[in-house]
DNA sequence: CGAGAAGTCTGACTAGAATCAGAGACCATG
DNA sequence: CATGGTCTCTGATTCTAGTCAGACTTCTCG
């Protein structure tokens, strides 16, 4: 990294912790809103994660990070107060499901209020003008914080995760495309080309949910060919893509190709953009994919 | 308020608790920085406070919110631990000054790099322009928050805030102005009617320090005069100028007034632009200040 | 100087967060 | 149906955070 390149990245490191200083100070209060239904924070943020989405109490022990036993007491205590219902899972009777009673519901309404209600008041000495501009910044900053610790991981074309980008991204292609595209068979068929030893597939995920994909095969020559790139609409603008290339260029170098190329459909202009803008240079066709309409190739040292 | 109004509150709040949740669980680790060292939490908080800023434990119980035992404890610890140095002051012998030691500057520097390191981690996924980006949001965003936070006080113009603010303001005048400022005398002869039960001064702190000031003084016939009115100059642009002078109306109410003056002088530029936005008019001179060019008024309900 | 206020320290205590070992229930498999 | 593995629960225990009352020292001000 250059010296300015260093620099840049002190102050800007600094800006986030100045940020996160001061926030924390005070908006960090967020969560004891938490506090005051007569229930320990503890206990108060498990019957907050049981609302939002029910599970087995492996799930909320994954989701909260505890351990088996706290969270077992934890449980007890809501389950004897009647906020909520803990039953054997009927398909394993080992574990056990975990969701909100009557009660427990009103009681998660009141804790959604009470921090609605905080965050209202917080904003509320603001203009509206200032208002505006606060949740402009914060949105976009939470789009980047939310994409720089988006992990990138390698895993089988044929895996469920795998599979749900791949639909994601097909989807969008036949609605991007103007005579739409139709991928039968195509995506079962290329599943064994992108995975090892000469090819691989990665999957980037958010908080478990799939953000963006991208797959490498073999084109022959010491030559990598990038497949079914794609980032999720709303990840968009974020440097998701960026960074998903520069990844998948390393996945290529570590196959031990020396060349990377690719096609596209002009409809995708962001991408041909991007590529552009990551030193690809314009080649002839190479294949006769009916889709593609522009061809990219990178050498990698 | 408006239903439009209210509506885009609504969504600005989600936004603050959309933004907090995410935040939180990927960067409140920051704070977690602090841990592993050996410490717990609340010790290697106050081993920092002390080393951003040594002073004596009252300076500190207020900085960090703690009990007068429980901090007498903490500190027994970091001393016992040879990382603060804790000696009687020399001008109240029943307070005590705390300092670091070498050991605990050390130590206080391993918090700081790794509380860097965190946060350089955090955001080295990013490109150079999406880093940029995020640093930028970040920033607005804290300004507003703290101006959001920021509380506004009724004081004695006589008090040590007061004073603060009002040399800071004088400062400003001085240089801005082109022939600079005089304030000989006028600041303490001014005081008193800047005081109840015919005037009053407001000081917005934050974290302690004067980030703004406003007095109302009576002027006659049912008309109160807003003066000594200033921002720091690092607090602009965050709504923190209309809310005062929003506040300072009411106090001119709650006063017994029913319309409001004011004088500034033409170098002035945002304050003026400032006046005319909160809806007053132009008037005629109304005194024999030599430094004033535009005489404001508006009717308070 | 004496009274009261301000400041700090100590001891006693409570509640919450968290960990660990082991008991017991249940499942999958050969 | 025996066995090893998975899952949850209970009891025992530790550490941390935080509160409260009162003792003691030092200062301020009439």
């Amino acid at each position: 990294m250059s010296e300015a390149g260093a620099s840049e990245l002190a102050e800007q490191s600094a800006v986030v912790r100045r940020f996160n200083r001061s926030y924390t100070q005070r908006v960090g209060a967020l969560e004891e809103s938490f506090l005051g239904l007569g229930m320990p924070l503890g206990t108060a943020r498990l019957l907050y994660e049981v609302g939002v989405e029910p599970g087995t109490t492996r799930d909320l022990r994954a989701r909260l990070g505890l351990d088996s036993g706290y969270l077992s007491r934890l449980l007890r205590r809501l389950e004897s107060d009647g906020l909520v219902d803990v039953s054997p899972d009927d398909d394993d009777r080992r574990r056990r499901r975990v969701r909100l009673t009557a009660a427990g519901r009103r009681a998660w309404d009141d804790l959604e209020r009470r921090s609605a209600e905080r965050a209202r008041d917080l904003i509320a000495p603001l203009t509206p003008r200032q208002r505006a501009r606060l949740a402009a910044a914060l949105s976009d900053a939470d789009l980047l914080v939310r994409a720089a610790t988006v992990t990138l991981e390698q895993v089988s074309p044929t895996s469920d995760e795998a599979r749900a980008a791949v639909a994601a991204y097909v989807a969008e292609l036949d609605e991007r495309f103007p005579g739409g595209f139709d991928a039968s068979g195509a995506v079962d068929a290329d599943a064994e080309r992108l995975a090892p030893p000469t090819g691989a597939f990665v999957v980037a995920t958010s908080d478990g949910a799939p953000v963006a994909c991208g797959g490498v095969q073999a084109l022959g020559d010491g030559v990598g060919e990038i497949k079914r790139m794609w980032v999720h609409p709303g990840w968009r603008g974020a440097g998701l893509g960026s960074r998903l290339l520069r990844h998948l260029e390393g996945v290529c170098r570590d196959l031990g190709y020396d060349e990377v190329r690719m096609d596209t459909n002009g409809s995708l202009v962001e991408a041909v953009a991007m590529y552009e803008r990551a030193g690809y240079r314009r080649i002839a066709r190479y294949n006769d994919n009916p889709y593609a309409e522009h061809f990219f190739a990178k050498r990698i040292a």
